[in-house]
DNA sequence: CTGAAAGCGCTTACAG
DNA sequence: CTGAAAGCGCTTACAG
C-alpha cells in the first residue's frame, strides 16, 4: 500500500480543459515545476509569508496546471489543523436540525472547512463519545446544537478548541453561546390566544430534560400571569416532543373530560398529534379548538389546517453557529444578534366559538 | 504549533477511574510502556500479524493504561486508509434522507469507520465537487444517495475506491448499487385505488430530472394499462416533489373542472400539498377524493387523515448501504437483497362515493 | 524573502 | 514473530 494506486483522476475532470488523468500531485511536484522549494509552496498556500511575485506567479500557475488539491491529512498532520469542525447535533433524522445543518454547510463550504456531522441522540454519554472521536480526528473546532454536555465539560473542551455551543447561555473564554430565547416565544404564542380571548389554554409541555422545554413553559406561564388568567394545573399535560405524545396529551384531556378552548403545544409536532386526536373526536381547527405550535417546521405550512406557530430560525442559527466558529478560529471576538422570536399565524388560531 | 498544547483531557474522562488529564498519547509511548516496538503495537491494532500472547497482552494493557487512541490523520498519511467514508447525500434537511443517513451512522459506529455527510443539492455540478472533496479527505469510500453523477463517473471513480450507490442499477466492479423498486410501488398504489373502484385517478408527477420520478409515472400507467383502465392524460399533472407544486396541481384540476375520485401523489409532500387544496375547496379526504402518496414520511402517520402511502425503507436503505460498503472494503462480493414495496394502507383513501 | 531539515503519528516493506 | 528504517504529504522553526 506504500505505493500508490496507478492512476487517479478528478471526477468532475470533464468540466475541466484539461481532462487527462493525472496522478495524485504533491506540494512537491508543484515546488519542482515552479522552481522553488516546498516551503515556499506552503507559505503561499497558507499565506504564511512574505510575498515574492514573481515566484508567487510561478507557484500559481503551477498549482494550475497540475491540478494540485493539498491533502488535508497531511496538512493535518503536520501543522495540527485539518480545515475541519466537528458539528454535534442531536439527530440527523428529526425535521428540526436539518436547516441547521445545511446553514452549516454552507457557510463552510465557501470558506473550505468541512463539517463532520455526528449525533448524539439526545444521550449524554453518546454525545461524550461524539465529543472524544471528533478530537480523535483532530478536528479544528466544535459545534454543538443543543448539546447534553455540561458547562464545566464544554469549558475544559475548550481549552483545546474554540467551542461553539447552542440552546444555553454560558459565558467562558473560547466558546461562544447562541441562545434563542424560548421564554419569549412561549410567551408570544400564548399572550396571542389570550388576546384572542382564550383563557383555558392547554400546555403540553416538552421532555423536561431539555432546556428548552422548561423556558417554553415558563414562558407560558409567565404570560398568563402578566394577563392576569389563573393557572389551571390540569391543563399542564406532560409530553416528550414527539407527535404521539401531543396526540396521548389531548386524548387524555377529552376523555376526562376538561374544559379548554386553545392548545399550545411545546412543539410542532407535537400540535400535529394535538391536531390528530382533535380530528379523530370531530372537533374542528380552529373553530371548536385553537393550536398553536412552536418550530415552525416545514411540514407545519401544509398542515391542515396551516399551523400558527413560533418560527426558530433554525437555518440562521446555522449560518450564525459556523460564522462564530469561523471567527474564533481567526481568533476574532465575535459579536452575534440572535434572531427574535417571531409568532406565525397561519389558520389554526381563532377566536374561542363561546 | 510544532509543539503541542500542554494538556489535553478525555471529555468523557469523567466516566473512567482514572480521571487525571493527559498529554495526547502516541504509539510510541504504548510501545515504551510495554516495552515492544512500535511496529509491534500498531500490528496488534490492526491485527496485521501473528500473535505473541505475552507481548499482545503488555500491549492491550498499556494501552488501557494510558487511554491511548490511535491517531486517524496519522494513521490516513501514513497508510492510506482513514476509516471514514464519504456520504453524499442530496440534502441534510429534507424529511426524506434523515434516516438513511442515520442508518449509515449506526452502521458505521459499531466498527469504527466515520461517515462524511455531504449534500449535492440533486445538482451534478455540485455533486462532483462533493466528490472531489471527498477523496481529497481521502475517504475509504464513497456512498452516493440518489446521486446525479452519470454512470460513466461512477465507474472512474470506482478504479480508485469502493462504490456504493443507491437509486440506479449498475453493475460495474467495485461498486454496488441499491435499487428500490419505484415501478412495483407505484404499481401497487395505483392497482389499490382501481380495487377500490376508482378509475379516474390523478396522477402528480414529480420531478422529471429523478429516475424515481419517472419510475413511479411508469408502475402508475403500468397498473392502468394491465386493469384496462383509460389512461387520461389529462389526470397526468407535473410536479416537482415539493408541497406547493402538489397544492398547485390540484388547484388546477379544480379550476379547471376535472372530475376525479382520487389522486395518487408521486411522493408525500405533495400529497401533503394536494391535501391542502382540497382542504381548501372544502372536499373531504377519503369521502370525497381519496389520496396516496409515496415515501411514508414521519409526518405522513399524523398527516390529517393519516396517508395511505407506499412505504420507501430508507432507513435499511442507509443500513444496507453502510453494510455493503463494508464488505466491499473487506474485498467481499456483497449479496444484498432491498426490500420490496410495500403500501401502507392508511385513512386517506376509501371506496369512491359516486 | 526562502531553503534545508526535522517532525507530525502512524504503517509497512525489509531484514532478520 | 519483531525491530529499525523509510516514508506518507505537509508545516514550521531554524538559519540564512
Amino acid at each position: 500500500m506504500k505505493s500508490r494506486p496507478g492512476k487517479s483522476q478528478s471526477i468532475s475532470g470533464k468540466l475541466e480543459i484539461d481532462s487527462q488523468r493525472r496522478l495524485p500531485v504533491t506540494i512537491e511536484m508543484v515546488a519542482k515545476t515552479a522552481g522553488v522549494s516546498p516551503s515556499t509552496v506552503s507559505r503561499i498556500l497558507n499565506g504564511t509569508a512574505g510575498v515574492a511575485d514573481v515566484k508567487r506567479q510561478a507557484v500559481n500557475s503551477a498549482i494550475d496546471q497540475l491540478g494540485f488539491i493539498p491533502n488535508p491529512v497531511a496538512r493535518g498532520l503536520a501543522g495540527g489543523r485539518t480545515l475541519s469542525i466537528g458539528v454535534v447535533t442531536q439527530s440527523l433524522d428529526s425535521p428540526f436540525y436539518g436547516a441547521a445543518l445545511r446553514g452549516i454547510e454552507i457557510e463552510f463550504q465557501k470558506v473550505g472547512y468541512t463539517p463532520l456531522f455526528i449525533s448524539g441522540q439526545w444521550n449524554q454519554l453518546e454525545e461524550a463519545r461524539c465529543l472524544d472521536l471528533l478530537r480523535a480526528r483532530r478536528v479544528d473546532g466544535i459545534i454543538i446544537l443543543d448539546g447534553r454536555v455540561d458547562d464545566a465539560d464544554v469549558c475544559s473542551l475548550a481549552r483545546n478548541l474554540p467551542v461553539v455551543i447552542t440552546g444555553r447561555s454560558l459565558q467562558a473564554p473560547n466558546v461562544v453561546s447562541l441562545h434563542f430565547s424560548n421564554f419569549e416565544g412561549a410567551e408570544q404564542a400564548t399572550q396571542y390566544l389570550i388576546e384572542l380571548g382564550h383563557r383555558r389554554i392547554v400546555f403540553i409541555a416538552g421532555d423536561p430534560a431539555h432546556q428548552d422545554a422548561l423556558e417554553r413553559q415558563h414562558g407560558y406561564r409567565a404570560a398568563l400571569r402578566a394577563r392576569g388568567v389563573a393557572i389551571d394545573e390540569e391543563l399542564v399535560v406532560p409530553g416528550n416532543f414527539s407527535e404521539e405524545s401531543g396526540l396521548r396529551a389531548v386524548e387524555g384531556l377529552l376523555r376526562e373530560g376538561k374544559k379548554f378552548s386553545a392548545i399550545f403545544a411545546a412543539n410542532d409536532q407535537m400540535a400535529f398529534g394535538a391536531a390528530l386526536a382533535l380530528y379523530r373526536h370531530a372537533l374542528h381547527i380552529p373553530d371548536d379548538i385553537s393550536l398553536i405550535g412552536f418550530d415552525d417546521l416545514q411540514p407545519s405550512v401544509y398542515a391542515i389546517p396551516p399551523l400558527t406557530t413560533v418560527h426558530q430560525p433554525s437555518h440562521e442559527m446555522g449560518t450564525l453557529a459556523a460564522t462564530a466558529m469561523l471567527q474564533l478560529l481567526h481568533g476574532e471576538r465575535p459579536v452575534l444578534s440572535m434572531p427574535s422570536p417571531r409568532l406565525i399565524v397561519r389558520e389554526s388560531t381563532a377566536a374561542p366559538s363561546r
